[in-house]
DNA sequence: GGCTACTTGTGACAAATATCACATAATAGA
DNA sequence: TCTATTATGTGATATTTGTCACAAGTAGCC
């Protein structure tokens, strides 16, 4: 039983019909995460389809030596579809999932999955699409890193951090070189040339997006 | 109608219930893509979802500017993830899949996608495990290129080529310096340096895996 | 104020990869 | 056999990115 109606249910998932809706609202969980934990355990074994109800996830790639690559943002609305994979195996890269606010979700025990595609096609349809669109953005990923240099890619990451984080990202440049697998000294430099061009201003701690 | 009977549907895809054989037995449309050919356009709306039956197919990220990489391999039994998933928009980049031998495969019509995902649980199960597995091997994509150098990710190509190609791969320097976007003299560089530890045997237009 | 931790700036250098310019070898075809 | 084409080898050099060393600025805290 989740904390919230069937009727707010819906009005977060618009891809839901009523009937879907009543279905999770009486057999999901309410969960909050609070900003800074870990939704997806390394190797973990998934029980629960999670979908986001309030705020804002990062999902990043980890490499065996600790190296990070950051993949995409969970937004309100948005399910992981990782967690819908059952990946079984721990393989010796994980994908980390970490809450960037205190994050409300929705926990649906996998056990009903199958009822859930059977008997609520909008369920599907927002499986299918929740797929479609995380695959898409894995491909939009691949071309950065194997087509485009540090600067390009440099660029393509602040504007998707902006995009969905606000224009004013707190970020510091360590972090920044964390997520886009490069070192801080080669971030610092890339930056300053941006501010140069104007597409960027900075200040310490912070990195507000010109556009 | 489908070339195949309902029984050598069920030993090509034993996921799939012999109703569901059946349903697809009637309903998907063969198709035989001559070696070289394309079986995806870039940017194409797609009216089928297609299941390779035999065959080998190979999808490759094309960038921009021509740029090319090496995704994975459809063999048969498998489905070609993208093709399920209605990639309406056509992006700058495109995902390329071409024949790589004379390649068999069913066509489904997307307007039977409801049907199947409400009436044949088995058919929902083997979608859900394509996209897992596709998913997990672009996961293994994106650690190549983010965290791994030309010399490792050489070798892990030429891995992928011998497991689902055999162990005497018919490549050029050139060919393999495409695949994993790359230049020609750096790709020879390196390959002799795994000739020397062995791991592989060179001969004009063909290198022998030795694992 | 003075200490300390953290953030950013910058030069020098190293390593990885790309590019250019050729040389050489193998093969196909006339 | 001779020639044209394609595949491969290799040095020299440029570009990109990573690493190291250290300076300087900022903020928090006692």
């Amino acid at each position: 039983m989740t904390d919230l109606s069937t009727n707010e249910i819906q009005q977060q998932f618009p891809l839901f019909d009523s009937a879907l809706a009543e279905f999770i609202h009486e057999h999901g969980e309410s969960k909050v995460f609070e900003s800074g934990s870990v939704l997806m355990k390394p190797g973990q074994f998934f029980k629960y389809a999670m979908i986001i109800v309030n705020g804002r996830v990062k999902l990043y790639r980890e490499g065996e030596d600790g190296e990070e690559y950051f993949m995409y943002f969970l937004e309100p609305g948005s399910a992981c579809a990782l967690s819908m994979m059952c990946m079984a195996r721990s393989q010796s890269s994980t994908v980390m999932a970490i809450a960037l606010e205190e994050t409300e979700v929705i926990m649906i025990p996998m056990q009903y999955m199958d009822t859930l595609m059977r008997n609520y096609p909008s369920w599907y349809h927002f499986v299918i699409e929740t797929y479609r669109s995380r695959f898409e953005e894995m491909l939009t990923v691949v071309d950065q890193i194997a087509f485009k240099n540090m600067d390009e890619r440099l660029d393509w990451y602040l504007k998707r951090q902006a995009d969905t984080l606000g224009k004013n990202l707190m970020l510091t440049h360590q972090q920044i070189a964390n997520d886009v697998n490069s070192s801080r000294e080669v971030v610092s430099r890339l930056l300053k040339k941006m501010e140069k061009t104007g597409r960027i201003t900075m200040e310490r701690n912070s990195i507000h997006w010109n556009g």
